[in-house]
DNA sequence: TGGTAAAATTTGCGTGCTCAACTAATCTAG
DNA sequence: CTAGATTAGTTGAGCACGCAAATTTTACCA
């Protein structure tokens, strides 16, 4: 079950860390890069991420502060304000992307064969709580 | 990835926290109590419950201040202090336990068979990092 | 035997996150 | 059209933990 707590620093220390990345940082960018315009509200990012809405607001503190994200007003709806993918956070992304998901790959194929990887992720899928995409390698 | 967070919190509120116990906290005691004599090194705990030094260190500083542990002089080697189950530790393991394992299990139980389970907890236990019984259910 | 390396532990500092409480905007009944 | 409820978000306090550095004791080897 702590799988995760040792998976994770492994995979944080090889390409996020050195950049100044943080796992959820990195997943958050991903999202972002994936949603239409290229921005979430926080709250979609609360439910991507797993984490509390003042998590997300502490997250993305980070991020615009890094210039990675941009906060936009939202008309229409004053209550919430966009996370908005810049330029700079495309970049990162794209940078740091394809090595980490390398890497992640990597990590499971090195122990489990493609078909145990497939059939993990389903099994943990069905995990209260663990919605199918909620895993990196699944996105 | 993030199972454990959700299923986590999930296990812990139920009753962990009215007892003011972590998991780790419980699985300390755990560990402790199928240890001989009731007693491990700090190192011991650090494998275990997949902490650094540190982290055990301020997780018996807890556990001591309970009265559920104990610090004993190791003699023989002056560097290692065990901790030591206390009488009042494993009544409260005694307690707690039954409940929080078999919540733990109908957690499981709920979404996936018996052999599921098997399956995963196999799966699991060749990722790196995840040795076989570091998962409370393999207890 | 002496000296350096390794093992076991603690301490200070930083960080990522939660929880609870709060503000502000929007929705929904009566 | 207004009163309460809901939704989106922030803020302060606190906690569990990691990292790096320091300390003490033990082990190993020239």
């Amino acid at each position: 079950m702590r799988a995760q707590t040792v998976l994770r620093r492994e995979l944080e220390a090889e390409v996020l860390t050195p950049r100044g990345l943080t796992i959820n940082d990195f997943e958050a960018l991903l999202h972002l890069s994936r949603a239409e315009d290229q921005r979430l509200r926080r709250i979609d990012l609360v439910d991507r991420l797993m984490l509390t809405p003042s998590g997300v607001t502490r997250l993305l503190e980070g991020l615009a502060e890094a210039g990675l994200t941009e906060n936009r007003q939202c008309e229409g709806d004053a209550r919430v304000t966009w996370a908005q993918l810049t330029p700079d956070g495309a970049e990162t992304l794209a940078c740091v992307g394809v090595s980490h998901t390398a890497r992640l790959r990597s990590l499971f194929r090195d122990s489990l064969s493609e078909d145990e990887v497939e059939q993990l992720s389903e099994l943990l899928g069905r995990l209260p709580g663990v919605g199918p995409g909620s895993c990196t390698a699944a996105c």
